[in-house]
Formats: structure tokens, sequence, C-alpha cells
DNA sequence: CAAATATAATTGATATATCAATATAAACAC
DNA sequence: GTGTTTATATTGATATATCAATTATATTTG
């Protein structure tokens, strides 16, 4: 078994299930578009739900720190997907707006990232679901901690 | 909750969980050994438990790819962790063999490591992390198959 | 209000991730 | 045995991760 899992810890397990699942998720949404990452996804649809965000936070959300948000966003405004503008209020801020070109490929992934989830949820019920965030949130608060 | 979940799924809680243990993982590494990641704490470990193990077979088990391998290992041989020398059965591959500073180091972290992992897991249950590890194996293995 | 402190984001340096292309050696096919 | 295929590892290009230091703006405090 050590080859399977050569630490023999359920955090071992973790990293690897995390890690599979970001390959399948790139290699499907390179199907349909091109020059996108998983993350570059991730950043879409969070301010997508977000308008108002600020890099900061976005950064929290997509488990990132300031600095490869402020190069993520960089690459994101080359690429067409995002527009930033100074924000008024706090001139420290700026407000990352969609593009036309990013409205466009978030309807693209959108569904395909529906089904990556529910291919790497295949076959678990509700209840095995709910157990397994439940216990990650366990793990999550107890690294926090210390 | 969806600042503290954007996606609604439990494979964010995956990613979360693996990004504060590294958090913790690497924080307190740091404390008893200076120039080492948590990576190469964890190709140290392979390495000691499996001293003929090929490049490629590492790069599996750490979940990278051969060119990462590569630079890990490039990087460890300068600092001093690693030696390494032409395998002469199969000249394609390298011997990977672990240096005297390398033993020291692991020495010095297999206790903090160990550590480590009893405060990520505190509190759970044998049973919630057997469960939590056959959950995640099920999510492994439907990512591989698609 | 001026000085000190705090916050938001950037930059530099270095390590790692990933893909594609390449070099080298081994195994296979005929 | 030469040619083809496969396996192992490296390299180049680009993206991301992380830490520390810095810049610019806001807020707080005296």
């Amino acid at each position: 078994m050590k080859l399977e899992n050569p630490t023999g810890t359920a955090l071992y397990s973790i990293e690897k299930a995390i890690k599979e699942y970001r390959k399948l998720a790139q290699k499907n949404i390179a199907k349909v578009v091109k020059d996108i990452t998983v993350d570059q996804c991730l950043v879409l649809i969070i301010l997508n739900d977000n308008q108002d965000i600020a890099q900061n936070e976005l950064a929290n959300l997509v488990f990132k720190d300031n600095a490869s948000i402020t190069r993520m966003i960089e690459l994101m405004v080359k690429n067409e997907y995002l527009i930033r503008t100074i924000h008024q209020e706090d001139r420290r801020k700026f407000n990352l707006v969609i593009t036309s070109k990013g409205i466009k490929t978030l309807e693209l992934i959108q569904p395909v990232i529906q089904i990556n989830r529910q291919t790497a949820l295949d076959g678990l019920s509700l209840e095995e679901i709910a157990l397994l965030d439940k216990t990650l949130n366990k793990i999550i608060i107890n690294c926090k901690n210390k």
C-alpha cells in the first residue's frame, strides 16, 4: 500500500483528490476555451456574482495571496477577459469588470464546470458529500487555529 | 454562505482544506529547517523509504510532472539534500541518494510532520478519517477515469 | 491638522506547475 | 542487426505560489 499513499494519512488523499479534479477540469475546459486556466475561470465566476469585490477579498476566495492575484488579473486583462479601472471612493482599490469576451467565456465554461463537478462526485450520496464537507471543515478550522 | 464557499461544492472545501494544511505545515517546518519546502520534505521521506525509486515514479507519488521533479531535484542537489549519480543498469535513470544533511533534516522534520498531521486531524474519530479517505478515493477514481 | 498606523495593491526574487519539444537510451520488430 | 517505437529525463516558455519589501492611499491618534 505504500506506493498508493506513501504518507499513510488522509491528508495525502485530500491532495490527490484535488489534483485529479484539477486535471480533469483543465482538460475539459481546454476543449471549449483555449487560453484560460481553471483558476481564471473561478475568478470569472466569483466576479460575476460579486461585482464590487476587492482584489484581496478575491484572493482569499480563490486561496491565493495578493501577489498572485495581481499577476492573474494582469494576465486576464491582457487576454481581454477583464477591464480594470480605478475605484473612485478608495483610490487604493480597483474595479474589476468582466468584458464581453469574459461573459461569452463564462457561458461556454459554466456547463463544463457543472459536468466536471458531477463527474467528480458521481456515485456519492448527498449524505456522503455533506459528511465529506463537514469533516473537511473541521480540518480547515484545526489548521487555521494553529 | 456564498462568501464561505463561492462554488457551493465540496470540491472547494477539498482545496481549502489542503491549502490550509500546507500553510500550517510550511510554517511549522520553517521553525526547524529554513531552506526546505513541504514538497521537498515529502520527497525526502519517500526517498528514505524507497531507495531505488525512479524520478518519474517519485513524481507520481508527489503529484508532480517530470519537469517539476527534475527542477526540484536540481535544487535539492544544489542545497545539498541529495546526490545524484547515473544508474548503471539503465543509463536513462539516476540514483537519488540522501546526503547526511538530508538525513539530519529528516530527523528534525519527521516529528514536526507528525504533529502537523495530528493537529489537522484533531478531534476526528478513526471512523470519520476512514470515511473521509474512502470518499476521497471515490472522487479520485471518478476523475481518473474520465 | 501632522504624524503614526493601517490597508490595498504592486514588485522582485525564487520556487513550482504545466505543456510541448527535445535528447538519450532501451526495447521491440522484422 | 538496423529501424521503429517506447521510456526516462531535460529544456524552454509561460503561469502561478510565496515571501519580503515597497508604493500609494486611508484612517486613526494625539
